[in-house]
DNA sequence: TCTAGTAAAGCAATCGGTTGCATAAAAATT
DNA sequence: AATTTTTATGCAACCGATTGCTTTACTAGA
């Protein structure tokens, strides 16, 4: 257990002051190149590593970024958060994760965790039941920047990155539509949050584009768990007239409500065309596969970590709220097409 | 963006010194009761937050350990990690989180990384392809305890937690066996990986206990992707005499094969009853719904961390070569129950 | 009353980098 | 040759909490 190098060792060997060496070290402009080269040298020799405690006291800063998740047990969190990793790590960051399993109350404590920590800034999907942002109020005065990722609420200072969630539900449910389904369910998850309030809108404005009605008995709020996808498939089946087709905010739930479905007697997608959400792998493993709506999370982890980023070395403004939307696609598969594909020449 | 709180600030209002106010608040046995008191409740008012790397920097320690795993996205892993976060939290720790995505090359960069951060400690779960533990040897030589979880490797003075692999695999394949199984196949990963390897010498030997002979063509190394599966309910299919049974290491895995085999006509479990291992929600979305085994993740979460943060509270020495195992269940399902169950009375 | 003992609090050094402000040496300018 | 400018480096204070050693103020025992 060998003591740590630091800088008074190398400055002491080389005879020169410990200043010079982290200049030199920090790439600073007024040392000379050669002594540059002469201290990155023997530092790697030494086995120096930098104090990150003492720099950050001295500089007031922490080089960590917090993210705070609804869960970390989704395909789609686990390369959002490869993503922010590859640039955190570029750009000498550190990660300090959380879950808060779509409650507020461990999002509460998260957040106060996170400060404490004094992170440089933060990335934040929120939970399923959050209500409002106040108890990020200390990051706000204090200045420290905050970006929110798919599961977004609008707040000053704060960039939102997120896909066009109201044209996806839109895309989803003309889909089925042109599928030739007249009678579309759709199921989603707790409407305070963002992505599955704007899902809802579009499946509204594609049905009213249409000329469908909207019957609010075929919107269904639920929490889009295993269970509640087999709850459905029950009340489906005891529906007077059952819908032709559905549309789930969620494969998971979707994969779910179509095993019980299937299990019941209807036939899928002849008796009831069904499309997710998501792009989950489970998505390809129910038959028939299920259509869905995929979006890039490694990406939108990277813009999240890059823009946080480039906001904290002063590269870019995160000053006025705006709003990054990232490309989202309809991935068409077995469980919704009715028609044979058109020809492909 | 008013500045932060110090002691100074406390002791300046209080008339007191730094260092009083400092053992005040770590609770220090030399100073009076009232005296905390006052400090305490002056510091709350105040809104102080300690400076950890002011704190850090003198102390030599972090109060941060570093977590190491293959993947995020698996419903084990999610709660693996929730249980780790729970205890730090309690112990006042923090958790830097990276994922190796099952690459070597990435683990040693992470390794690297949790390095140059100072981390107190830490769990580690490998890599598929991880050979030997070398990247590790700094915090060896530094003697900064490493605790590995599931994914385990033998090493001197690490702690490993896990369960028995080998007789949850016997068990798997006991089970088959006495549902009337007699050609069982087994498919699993990277027997580098303990898990794998143990899995593999449960399913030999349940069948030599069982008078059942090893076909070693009826062993399948594979990676355990989606992919996979289905090439091997090809492969099953194109046997001359295809297996009545099926272990599969993985439940995506498994219920990948499930389907790709229901849709080439087998029945199961008539034709070929099916278990997998570790109880992945998925395993309830297939039908049948998959056999399987379940292992606690939160509970190995908690026990890791818990572990790690005894040693470092110099509560527990990791000082010899011990093994914590944990329990397991056989989770019965229909994809390998051919007889009616036992009535229950 | 005086001294030993104990409880409570303070002094000051320390952890390892960082940085504003000198300073010294070399180069450029007049 | 004298002066200004540029380049390269050093000095020393600082960031905020911790802790070994002292000091002070009481209490108890002789």
């Amino acid at each position: 257990m060998e003591k740590d190098v630091t800088i008074y060792d190398i400055a002491r060997l080389l005879q020169l002051s410990p200043a010079t060496v982290s200049r030199a070290l920090n790439d600073h402009p007024a040392i000379n190149s050669n002594t540059k080269h002469m201290i990155a040298s023997k530092a790697k020799e030494m086995g120096y590593r930098s104090n990150m405690f003492a720099s950050n006291l001295r500089r007031q800063r922490t080089s960590t970024i917090g993210v705070i998740v609804p869960r970390l047990d989704s395909y789609f969190m686990s390369t959002v958060l490869a993503g922010m990793e590859k640039v955190a790590n570029d750009a000498n960051y550190n990660l300090i994760i959380s879950q808060s399993l779509e409650s507020v109350k461990k999002e509460v404590a998260n957040a106060k965790t996170m400060f404490d920590s004094r992170v440089d800034g933060l990335l934040v999907s929120l939970a399923a039941d959050t209500e409002n942002l106040d108890h990020f109020n200390t990051f706000f005065q204090k200045g420290i920047p905050m970006i929110l990722f798919d599961r977004i609420m609008p707040q000053k200072n704060c960039t939102n990155i997120v896909i066009d969630n109201v044209k996806a539900g839109y895309d989803a449910t003309s889909h089925l539509i042109e599928q030739g389904c007249r009678r579309i369910m759709h199921m989603t998850g707790n409407i305070k949050r963002n992505v599955y309030e704007d899902r809802l809108k579009g499946y509204k404005l594609a049905l009213m584009d249409h000329g469908l009605t909207v019957d609010d008995a075929l919107v269904q709020l639920t929490n889009l768990t295993r269970q509640d996808g087999l709850q459905m498939a029950d009340h489906i089946k005891h529906m007077a007239s059952p819908p032709d087709g559905l549309f789930v905010a969620n494969d998971f739930c979707a994969v779910s409500c179509m095993g019980a479905l299937k299990a019941n007697g209807f036939s899928i997608p002849g008796d009831i065309a069904v499309v997710g959400f998501n792009n989950d792998p489970v998505s390809q493993v129910i038959e028939p596969n299920l259509t869905t709506v995929h979006y890039p999370g490694q990406e939108m982890g990277e813009i999240a970590a890059q823009s946080l980023i480039n906001h904290l070395n002063g590269l870019l403004r995160i000053n006025t709220t705006n709003t990054i939307l990232l490309n989202y696609e309809l991935v068409v598969r077995a469980s919704s097409l009715r028609t044979p594909p058109a020809e492909s020449r």
